[in-house]
DNA sequence: AACGACATCAACCGCACAGAG
DNA sequence: TCTCTGTGCGGTTGATGTCGT
């Protein structure tokens, strides 16, 4: 918004999508699939640039999206998966029915890392804080951008796997929606050698329990992520 | 009621990767 | 092998809403 844009927009609308813009869009990806985002605009009649028809899309647009009211189920499981994968949006999102990544990026951001706080734990590294909770008494006076917040976190310093690609994600973990039930015994695995990530979700009903990780960066680049769970 | 501070979240940006030529 | 194009990701910004004084 106020960077400079990256490409070519003059003359580009831009900011909040209106109705209409909407509508567009939808109609022309359901007349005629999805991808080519970057002659969308032009053959939809948008005045938008392809990322920014593709990002409406795929975070607001998508029929199966759902909206809001974030479980405490899937509170618990974003936190867990964030635990093991760290800032990875989109592994995590694919993990939450309806979710999109920068829903759940919004609400790491806003809730669950002021969660984690107020209970004692980093919501970077998931370590215990040394020092209490900072008690907030009405709004704080100073707002902290989330890069400051990382440098408040200076003493324990966490090496977490740098973030990669998963080569054609969509078709390693169905992003069908129907694949995870948050209660059910039965979750899915993701079964690539790049990412795996033992179900996790499985049990969301366990209240009580600390999970060790340990993150393998393996030779091609992919990780492998062992559970070790321990029951308290 | 008015104002300022803070919280939220939609949207933007730059970068990196994959595939085609 | 290199370059170009398309796509996807994570970090960041800023408009707007909400709350406290």
């Amino acid at each position: 918004m106020g960077r400079a844009p990256c490409c070519s927009k003059v003359g580009l609308h831009r900011g909040p999508w209106t109705p209409r813009e909407d509508a567009l869009l939808t109609k022309y990806i359901q007349a005629h699939g999805k991808g080519q985002w970057r002659s969308l605009p032009k053959t939809a009649g948008l005045l938008r640039c392809g990322k920014s028809c593709r990002l409406r899309w795929m975070n607001y647009l998508r029929p199966d999206i759902k909206r809001g009211n974030i479980t405490p189920e899937e509170d618990d499981l974003i936190i867990r998966m964030h635990s093991l994968l760290g800032n990875r949006w989109s592994l995590i999102a694919g993990r939450l029915p309806g979710r999109t990544d920068n829903e759940i990026k919004n609400y790491w951001n806003t809730h669950l890392s002021k969660k984690l706080r107020n209970q004692g734990t980093d919501p970077n590294t998931h370590d215990k804080l040394t020092e209490a909770p900072e008690k907030k008494k009405g709004r704080k006076k100073n707002k902290q951008k989330s890069t400051e917040n990382n440098k408040g976190s200076e003493k324990t310093l966490v090496y977490l796997p740098k973030p990669i690609r998963v080569k054609a994600l969509s078709s390693c973990i169905p992003r069908t929606d129907s694949t995870l039930t948050l209660d059910s015994n039965s979750a899915t695995t993701a079964s690539t050698s790049q990412e795996k990530v033992q179900s996790p979700e499985a049990e969301t009903k366990e209240v009580n329990m600390v999970w060790g990780v340990s993150d393998n960066i393996g030779d091609n680049g992919g990780i492998g992520i062992s559970l070790v769970k321990t029951m308290t």
